[in-house]
DNA sequence: CTGAAAGCGCTAACAT
DNA sequence: ATGTTAGCGCTTTCAG
């Protein structure tokens, strides 16, 4: 054991153990082609002095660094947080730390974000782009010529594999659910109607609408609680007033929640609700609340895989992949509970 | 912009801007002493080639790697996911780059997580200690003499800042609240009891409930719904069934609420309730729910801002501060809603 | 089975 | 104001 504080370096290993150091390099490495008694000599010394290999100086040689960068939004946010413990522990066990940087779904930010993480050679790139079409970033990626699969949200246009939840189709099972308990006028709550999942499911409520033969009603205006009492007041005063309510985010779904309880507005009796993304107390709430639920960890372990098998592939491997990305895209499933109108017991 | 692939290096940029070595160190360290010509042809070159300094070689030469490394428990968990986030968000502020390691509170995991850190040569540690006791941890950690500090937890011995929240006290105004609404038979739901911060808690109700002369009843068997439920079963049919539960953690809260609901128990009325930790539909749920709130933010930010205090620090600054580490201690708040009876309606 | 030595990209003396 | 050079810790030919 070292005293503290300076790290004890190959050469003072070779030293103490009285070997090369090209045999301490091949002990730390395996220890393969080196004798018994060398190996077992090299062993002890590299535990004396509490010897631990210096990253910097083998990734400088040209090895890799084993760190891989993680972009996202938010890592407060439950669902890319849940995506980032998934990811770290695929990470973990290829050898790999994560590095993680949020963008407030900011594109500059992004962009910042990957340069930064290049600067450290990153071995490769995770990320939850803000928008599908964020042109500077695909260039930065293509200029570093460093492997990364988005997750979440894909990045047209780049050769970049993607993880996406069936954000159409879930939406419109969703939203034929809640026809098929008779409901006539659905308004849809979108969140940020920028980003590319929320777009996704807009369509799928769309499609699913168009197809009955209802109205669309789209709404985007909810950004808190407030705001979310405004707009079901408004709503209901309307002419045609909702029998159903879609949340394209958790967040929205919360909102429209509470306000609806405010406002003393039965659920499902007098409006309906399902929501999009599962949470925590979803089924604990009275009534408990309908969604559909996204298999989030799958996704960050998907992804996860997914760049590490770029970059563990072999060059064949690669060539055979080449232009062929992966566009994995998981299945959602809707949770039926009380606020859809299934168990309603009136 | 180059092509892609390979990074342009100092020398490349160098020879295309026909200077030498050190006057391109300079440029991309400030600029500092350069003629104002050889300045412009420099940048140009670093443009057109697209090159962005090796922070390999960098930390080789002896620099900061400017990575900090972010040990705890888990990214999902909401609390140490809006620490991580507020520490990244520091360490951005400072130019450095978060690795996020999680340990799920294993005290061998802990140890590793830091020593593989240490093979990376992060400048700094923030850590959540599984235990206060883990010798191991500390050793490690004055063996490879790297700043440090703990958040949400301690580690004894060792000379490590800490930020804490004030578990004890707010345990006790909790408890106390209780007590102010006439409740006699307040039972104690911990999580797990081998966590310093649980183990506070319970501190707290402790001196409270003795306080005022009343009995001590501590249930650490909640694990999830069902054993919730079946905890809840077996203390309303005891002798002397409770009229309050104290939960430790939010978990159990959410655990204990829904348990509650299903056995048609009202709250506060039949029983009442009060939380440790604020979650998102607290306020949400019928009856809403009295917590206490941690500074979660805060937490992360005060742990953050310290370790580069110590990593920023002049020699003599450490000297001074030597010996005498930090304790932040950040405050709670209790938030009254419903289920502790102060705004019962009956 | 083992060692000597070159060199990865960068910075900091030390010249000029 | 600018260039030359040594060397950070490691892996990897290339010889023995």
């Amino acid at each position: 054991m070292n005293k503290q504080g300076k790290h004890a370096t190959l050469g003072e290993v070779a030293k103490l153990a009285g070997v090369g150091t090209t045999t301490v390099s091949r002990v730390i490495n395996g220890g393969e082609r080196v004798d018994p008694k060398t190996l077992a000599r090299v062993r002890k010394a590299i535990e004396r002095l509490g010897y631990m290999p210096n990253q910097a100086a083998r990734s400088l040689r040209g090895g890799p660094t084993r760190t891989i960068g993680l972009l996202i939004p938010s890592v407060a946010d439950p669902f890319f947080s849940s995506c980032a413990e998934a990811a770290q522990a695929i990470a973990r066990a290829n050898g790999s730390l994560l590095i993680v940087t949020t963008t407030q779904n900011d594109p500059r930010r992004e962009i910042e974000g990957v340069n930064i993480l290049m600067r450290h050679r990153v071995d490769g790139l995770i990320l939850a782009p803000a928008s599908t079409q964020n042109q500077g970033l695909r260039e930065v990626l293509t200029r570093w010529g460093v492997p990364a699969v988005t997750m979440d949200r894909p990045l047209e246009g780049g050769q970049i594999s993607a993880v996406t939840a069936d954000n159409f189709s879930a939406s419109k099972v969703a939203t034929e659910h809640l026809i098929e308990h008779g409901r006539r006028h659905i308004v849809c709550l979108t969140g940020e109607p920028t980003l590319y999942t929320i777009k996704e499911r807009i369509r799928g409520y769309r499609a699913a609408v168009k197809a009955a033969g209802l109205e669309c009603k789209i709404e985007d205006s909810i950004r808190d609680y407030e705001s979310a009492e405004r707009t079901i007041d408004q709503l209901l005063d309307s002419k045609t007033p909702p029998d159903a309510l879609f949340t394209l985010k958790n967040s929205t779904t919360m909102f429209a929640f509470e306000a609806m309880q405010r406002r003393n507005i039965k659920i499902p009796d007098g409006v309906a609700l399902v929501g999009f993304d599962d949470f925590e107390l979803a089924a604990t709430v009275k009534p408990s609340i309908t969604v559909i639920r996204q298999p989030v960890t799958e996704i960050g372990t998907a992804a996860a895989e997914l760049l590490f098998e770029q970059l563990t592939g072999t060059a064949r491997d690669a060539e055979r992949r080449n232009g062929r990305v992966a566009q994995v895209q998981v299945k959602t499933s809707l949770i039926q509970r009380e606020s859809c109108g299934c168990y309603s017991t009136t």
